[in-house]
DNA sequence: TTGCGTACCATGAAATCCCGTGTCATCCCT
DNA sequence: AGGGATGACACGGGATTTCATGGTACGCAA
């Protein structure tokens, strides 16, 4: 199988007191899919993304799509200020590690204490990233009266927006 | 893996009073990699650029990053202001040096008092390069209320950016 | 000699590797 | 259909290695 594998499905992990997480380990296969680098058997390669100071969660990427920020960046102005803010997000607020023999990641205490986390983890999947949250945050968040604009309605089915309707 | 890697991360170091720092460990892959007259185990060449009047960091090039922006620089013409400020900045304020065996680096007393560096030395990545500040000064410059210019907004997650979105 | 730059050696703490265990779902055999 | 075997997976602990950093000794030049 050679097409790109996508993160799908969300669950609920346990951190243990050296910050290891088992990774759900569907998205195992994903990463090993999505790393150049990695045989199929072996343990793959990735970037989790901790800045963002709005963001309360860890955003985490295959080798192929940081690699695909990446040289999206790389096309940008070198003294442009979006360039470096994009830098500053993705490369310098980012640590590259890798998944161990077992399936696990270790989330160094930096890490765990800027999403807040403490002994549980829950991993959403997002399509090509998938996000680490602390379990009550993801779920104020998603509770909390999201923001309305004109063009986005939440309490409509989600389904509609793939057709381009903004309303119906 | 001939793939190219990037720096990714940021950490603080000791600078000892002979002006010695480590080097973050995934760092030196990085510089090994862009080394092409390096070998798996030796250590690697690098350069430093020091130069530029308002910049108060230093930024470090692996061997084949600074000899893309030569070639650069090469192709133009010779007399032009642009070319020599350039050269003024990538090849004259810049210093060629080597990773010692311990996997550190020795910044010359002339490099640790353009960027005012003490006892602490802080590493951001930027992916192509890397910077080296004072940590103070690095905490300044981003806590410090930015330029906000019709076309960047500070405050925004930075990846809107990566699709060019410049309000939303 | 004194100051500076460089190579070599030493050490403690922290990160990584490698092992084992319990549980649960699936498969297979009778 | 029952029941045992098998294998994947989540999780814990101890051992080993890496890494950051300190110190000492040597050579060269002012």
């Amino acid at each position: 199988m050679d097409r790109k594998l996508r993160f799908i499905g969300e669950s609920h992990h346990k951190v243990d007191n050296k910050g290891r997480v088992s990774i759900p380990a569907a998205f195992r296969r994903v990463l090993v899919n999505g790393d150049p680098d990695c045989s199929e058997g072996g343990n793959p390669q990735m970037v989790i993304v901790y800045g963002g100071k709005s963001r309360n969660y860890l955003e985490c990427f295959t080798v192929s799509a940081i690699e695909k920020i990446y040289d999206q960046i790389e096309k940008m102005p070198r003294a442009s200020q979006k360039r470096k803010a994009l830098q500053r997000l993705y490369s310098t607020h980012a640590l590259y590690t890798a998944v161990d023999d077992t399936g696990r990641l270790v989330l160094p205490a930096k890490l765990r204490d800027k999403v807040d986390l403490s002994d549980q983890a829950f991993f959403a999947s997002q399509g090509e990233t998938f996000e680490i949250w602390k379990p009550e945050t993801y779920d104020d968040v998603y509770a909390a009266e999201p923001d309305e604009d004109d063009d986005f309605d939440p309490d409509l089915d989600a389904s509609h927006y793939l057709d381009g309707d903004m309303e119906e």
